[in-house]
DNA sequence: ATGATCGAACAAGGATCGTGTTTAATGCGC
DNA sequence: GCGCATTAAACACGATCCTTGTTCGATCAT
């Protein structure tokens, strides 16, 4: 219910104002008051925003991470594009370990096909894969986050430690030379170190717009890293840095 | 794609006979031909059949268990009126193990919007969970079986034997006084049996139907059930059975 | 108390899915 | 190698579902 298009007007422009009235996201998007209501309720649902008589409040602060749902669609042909480069980078029967997020959510589709042990870190993921005949499905245990569905916990960390993986592939809210690899999420950042502490190999997949942020919490070095897919609009100080920590960087085209 | 029902036709069909033509399978549900060829290509898909030239045999053997998505369907308003059961045995704020299985994948669905913390034993319970705001969704690690989508193994057991719960509602194949409750699958029995050890109170759900079954693995005594859960449909032979293994038994209407 | 807002029910429009037909390509048996 | 049945792809029709807009009565705030 809802095109997603207009559900993403109404967040932005929910989250810009701080708040808005259901006659302005009429104006807004052109729709009927009946329709915004529903779509408020929707998102309501989602936590996204709290109604309020009349109009609706922002419940994401501004330098939050935005939600699940509309990072999905955001960028996602570069996001086929980078999950394909890393399904090129893992060799048949490797066990993988797949970090939550939207990026490696792509990076699931691109796998389902193979023959692989793969243990996701997301329940969006592990629904991806659930069908693929070819791949053997680990779950950790854990608390899925709402909306994320990113595993978090000690029983996480306890099922990611009581095994060995050839490959991580992890994805990261920011990524630079100076800081390492940060999350949003305390949590999360905790679930990635020990993925990052339970692989041979490390494959960080990044859109060349991360490498010069940095989130809240710390996750690892760089060089603990093995190799760092991106896109060309990486800033080429950015990468050469990550290079001289001794990470390999490899770039994909960021338009078709 | 494909009504249900046909899908269930076209199975039965093949099952019962070992193998089926294409033109019999035709006349069989009034379908066309490409209709029938869909058919069996989605259902081989699921792993139910395997197609040949001009037909398709069955891979499922005699005894065994039909596959999930066909059991999905059967006798859904009873197994919604023994969920409903099921969950007003249940208190706000309790910590509750959620069987696999069709009848407690509505469990699941009765208790969406209760507040209550909940491990689910199979992904299809946990997707039913995710988005229920109250609920404090927490899931066991392991590999979730195709299909049935059950997690199972090493991990899963792990997990539970880690908590300790007040309610474990657990589904079962075969019910009775003498052999106690059992189970198709083997992993599952021992993902079952670490369930029953890890809850204060079973409660155990099942079809009337199944009181007078046995299936192949051996879960647990009938004695270390609490409470069951059945309808109308229940011998009174085998109803009176458990009782005298000190069980309580509530029971609900077969037909509305 | 009054006005705006809300929620439910109903109706229309569009989109999507399932199904059947046609066509061309493929594979099997002779 | 030939002929036949089977299959896969492409297209068209029908039904159904979803989305949206409208109306109405109920509700809430000023």
């Amino acid at each position: 219910m809802g095109s997603p298009d207009r559900w993403k007007q109404i967040v932005d422009a929910v989250r810009a104002a701080g708040r808005c009235t259901v006659a302005e996201l009429m104006e807004l998007t052109g729709a009927s008051d009946m329709t915004i209501r529903r779509d408020l309720e929707a998102l309501a649902a989602q936590g996204l925003l709290e109604r309020y008589r009349g109009g609706a409040r922002s419940l994401i602060l501004r330098g939050d991470e935005p939600p699940f749902a509309l990072r999905v669609q955001e960028g996602l042909e570069l996001k086929r594009r980078l999950a394909a480069q890393v399904a090129q980078l893992i060799s048949d029967g490797e066990s993988v370990l797949l970090d939550s997020g939207t990026t490696c959510l792509e990076v699931a589709r691109a796998l389902a096909g193979r023959r692989l042990t793969i243990m996701p870190l997301s329940l969006h993921a592990a629904n991806a894969l659930t069908g693929a005949a070819q791949v053997r499905l680990l779950l950790p245990g854990g608390e899925p986050r709402p909306g994320e569905l990113a595993l978090t916990g000690p029983l996480t960390e306890a099922s990611i430690a009581a095994l060995r993986f050839d490959t991580a592939v992890i994805g990261c809210c920011g990524l630079t030379a100076q800081s390492g690899l940060t999350a949003y999420d305390l949590a999360d950042a905790a679930v990635k170190r020990a993925a990052i502490a339970a692989a041979r190999r490390v494959i960080a997949v990044a859109e060349g717009t991360k490498l010069t942020r940095t989130a809240l919490a710390v996750v690892a070095p760089a060089a603990s890293i093995t190799t760092i897919v991106t896109d060309d609009g990486a800033p080429a100080a950015a990468t050469e840095a990550l290079a001289g920590a001794g990470v390999t960087i490899q770039t994909v085209r960021t338009e078709a």
